[in-house]
RNA sequence: GUCCCCUUCGUCUAGUGGCCUAGGACACCGCCCUUUCACGGCGGGAACAGGGGUUCGAACCCCCUAGGGGACGCCA
C-alpha cells in the first residue's frame, strides 16, 4: 500500500494491522488522522480496531500508555545495551565536523560520545538534559539483513551510530517506538518504504538486545515524481483527499495505485480491490520506483466512468462530489449578489469546481520582477495555509491579515496574486471564502500549480524564501 | 563525500536461461467510424544503460563502469 510509508502485517487469521505511526508530536494532531481515516474511507478501505493487543493505541503523549518506551529504553540501559548521553546539540555538531573532516562517516560512536566520568557526573548533578543513545558495534564488519523481495542486504557497521532511542523530552524516537511496538502487537511482517533500509540494522540490534523475534522485512520502492524523485506535494498532489476533489473515483485511484510497482498475472489493467486482494502476491511487486502519472490516472479514470457506472451511478456520483444542495449553500452567498440572471452562475462560479486551471505567467504581473514579487507571496500564502487546521473562512482570514501584516502589506496587496492563482482571474468572489469553498487540499494544489505557471523557485530561492519566511513575526 | 537500493519503449509494466526478429497499457502520430468533439476500431514509431564474462544459448546468472534514487537528525 503506496498511502503511508509504513504498514505492518499481522498474519494471524490472514488480518492485516495498519499502524500509521507518528511518534512526532508537532505532527500527530487529531486533524491529520482524521485526514487519514477519512481518506481510508473515500478509498473504501474497511477497517476496524483489531485485537488490542497490548500494543500503544492514540497519539503517543495522549497515551495511558505512554510511558512504556521510557521502561524499555531504560531496560536495555540496565542490561548494557545502551547509555545516558548528556551531549548538547552544538557538541553534537562540533564532533560530527571533526568526523567529517578526517574524512570518516558522520555516524557517531558510543566511543565519541563518551564524557569523562567527572563532566558526566557534573552533568547529571546540574540537572541538564540527556538522551538514552543505543549501543552499536565499532569493529569494522557488516550487518546482513534478509529482505523478503531483495534478498540479504549488507550494510557496514561503521554507518550505523549511537542511534538516540528516548528524547530529551522523554518521548520515543520511530526506531525505539517502531520496535517496541511491532512486538507487542505481535507483528510478523513489516512492509515499508526502500528508504528505510539503513536502518534497519538498528532495529535488528533492538530486536537482539531486548530478545524479541524479529519480523520479517519488506522495502517496497518509492513512488516518485516526473524527475525520478521521491514523491513530493511540491511536485505532485500527494493528499488522497485531492484527487477526491479533483473528481476521481475511488475505484478508479485505488486500481491506479495498485498497478503502482505491480502488476496483476494477466497483466490486467482495470481491477477492483477484491480482484486485487485475490490474485495479490507480494513478490511480483517490481523494485524500480515508478513515476506517478497523472495522464494515465485519468484515462483510467475515463476508463471506469464510462464503463462501470449506469447513468443514476453517474448521478449519484456527481451529487457526492459536489453537485448538491451543501455546495450550492455555500456558493449561493457569494453568487446573489453578483448575479443578474441564473444563467450567470455557472460561469462565475466555474473555478469553484473547476480542477487545474490554465494559467498564464502574465497573469501574475508583466515583467519578471512582478512574477518574482507575486511567487513570493503566494509561497508565503502557501507555508501559511499549510500550517492552517482550522478551514473556516474566518480564521483563513485571520490567518492571511496576520500574514501581510507580518509582511508589511495590505491584504489587497498580498490578495492580488491568489485570486489569479485560485481562479484564473483578478476578480472572484473573496479569497476566503473561495478558499473555504474550494477546501485545503484543492486551494494549497492551485497555489502550488501557479507558483509553477509563474516559472516556479529554484532551489537557491527557495532557501532564501524560507529564511525570509522564518524571520516574519507569525 | 560515504554507504545502500535500483536500471526493459518518454511513462506504467510483461518477462525468473531457449516460447523474445522483446508482449501489453498510457501518451504521441496516421487511417477508419462520425454533422463536430469524445468514445471505439485498425495501424505506426518507440526499450533490454554500457562493457566484460559464464553458457551450445542470455533481457534473464556473475563482475566492472555509468546513470538514477535513497539514507547519513533529539523527523518519520
Amino acid at each position: 500500500m503506496a498511502l503511508f510509508n509504513r504498514c505492518f502485517a499481522h498474519a494471524q487469521g490472514g488480518q492485516f494491522i495498519l499502524r500509521i505511526e507518528d511518534t512526532d508530536q508537532a505532527r500527530s494532531t487529531p486533524e491529520a488522522e482524521a485526514k487519514i481515516f477519512e481518506s481510508l474511507r473515500w478509498l473504501g478501505l474497511d477497517w476496524d480496531e483489531g485485537p488490542d493487543v497490548g500494543g500503544p493505541k492514540g497519539p503517543y503523549r495522549q497515551s495511558e500508555r505512554a510511558d512504556i518506551y521510557s521502561g524499555y529504553a531504560w531496560e536495555l540501559v540496565e542490561k548494557g545495551h545502551a547509555f545516558v548521553c548528556y551531549r548538547t546539540p552544538e557538541e553534537l555538531d562540533s564532533l560530527r565536523e571533526a568526523r567529517r573532516e578526517a574524512g570518516q562517516t558522520t555516524a557517531l560512536k558510543p566511543s565519541d560520545l563518551l564524557l569523562s566520568e567527572d563532566e558526566q557526573a557534573a552533568r547529571k548533578a546540574a540537572g541538564d538534559p540527556f538522551v538514552i543513545r543505543m549501543m552499536v558495534p565499532e569493529a569494522e564488519g557488516t550487518c546482513a539483513i534478509d529482505d523478503m523481495l531483495r534478498g540479504t542486504i549488507e550494510l557496514e557497521w561503521g554507518m550505523v551510530d549511537a542511534q538516540i532511542l528516548l528524547k530529551s523530552d522523554g518521548l520515543p524516537t520511530y526506531h525505539l517506538a517502531n520496535v517496541v511496538d511491532d512486538h507487542l502487537m505481535e507483528i510478523t511482517h513489516v512492509i515499508r518504504g526502500e528508504e528505510w533500509i539503513n536502518s534497519a540494522p538498528k532495529h535488528q540490534l533492538l530486536y537482539e538486545y531486548f530478545g524479541w523475534e524479529m519480523p520479517v522485512l519488506c522495502h517496497l520502492p518509492l513512488l516518485r515524481n516526473p524527475d525520478k524523485s521521491k514523491l513530493s506535494k511540491r511536485k505532485n498532489p500527494t493528499s488522497i483527499l485531492y484527487y477526491q476533489r479533483m473528481g476521481f473515483l475511488p475505484e478508479a485511484v485505488v486500481n491506479y495505485l495498485g498497478r503502482m510497482g505491480w502488476s496483476m498475472p494477466d497483466e490486467a489493467e482495470k481491477f477492483t480491490l477484491d480482484e486485487m486482494q485475490a490474485a495479490f502476491d507480494i513478490t511480483r511487486v517490481s523494485l524500480g520506483g515508478p513515476v506517478f502519472d497523472v495522464e494515465k490516472l485519468k484515462w483510467l479514470n475515463g476508463l471506469w466512468i464510462r464503463e462501470s457506472l449506469s447513468m443514476d451511478d453517474l448521478i449519484r456520483r456527481l451529487r457526492d462530489w459536489a453537485l448538491n444542495r451543501a455546495m450550492l449553500e455555500k456558493i449561493l452567498p457569494q453568487a446573489q449578489g453578483r448575479i443578474e440572471v441564473l444563467s450567470d452562475l455557472i460561469p462565475q462560479a466555474a473555478y469553484l469546481l473547476a480542477g487545474e486551471l490554465a494559467l498564464k505567467p502574465e497573469a501574475f504581473g508583466e515583467s519578471d520582477a512582478e512574477r518574482e514579487e507575486a511567487v513570493m507571496r503566494m509561497q508565503f500564502a502557501l507555508w501559511r495555509l499549510e500550517a492552517q487546521q482550522d478551514w473556516s473562512r474566518d480564521a483563513l482570514f485571520a490567518a492571511l491579515k496576520g500574514l501581510a501584516e507580518a509582511m508589511d502589506l495590505k491584504p489587497k496587496a498580498l490578495f492580488e496574486p491568489l485570486f489569479v492563482a485560485l481562479s484564473g482571474e483578478k476578480v472572484a468572489y473573496s479569497i476566503p471564502d473561495s478558499m473555504a469553498i474550494l477546501g485545503p487540499d484543492m486551494t494549497r494544489a492551485r497555489l502550488r500549480h501557479a507558483i509553477e505557471a509563474c516559472g516556479g523557485v529554484s532551489k537557491k530561492a527557495a532557501k532564501r524564501l524560507e529564511k525570509d519566511y522564518a524571520a516574519l513575526s507569525l
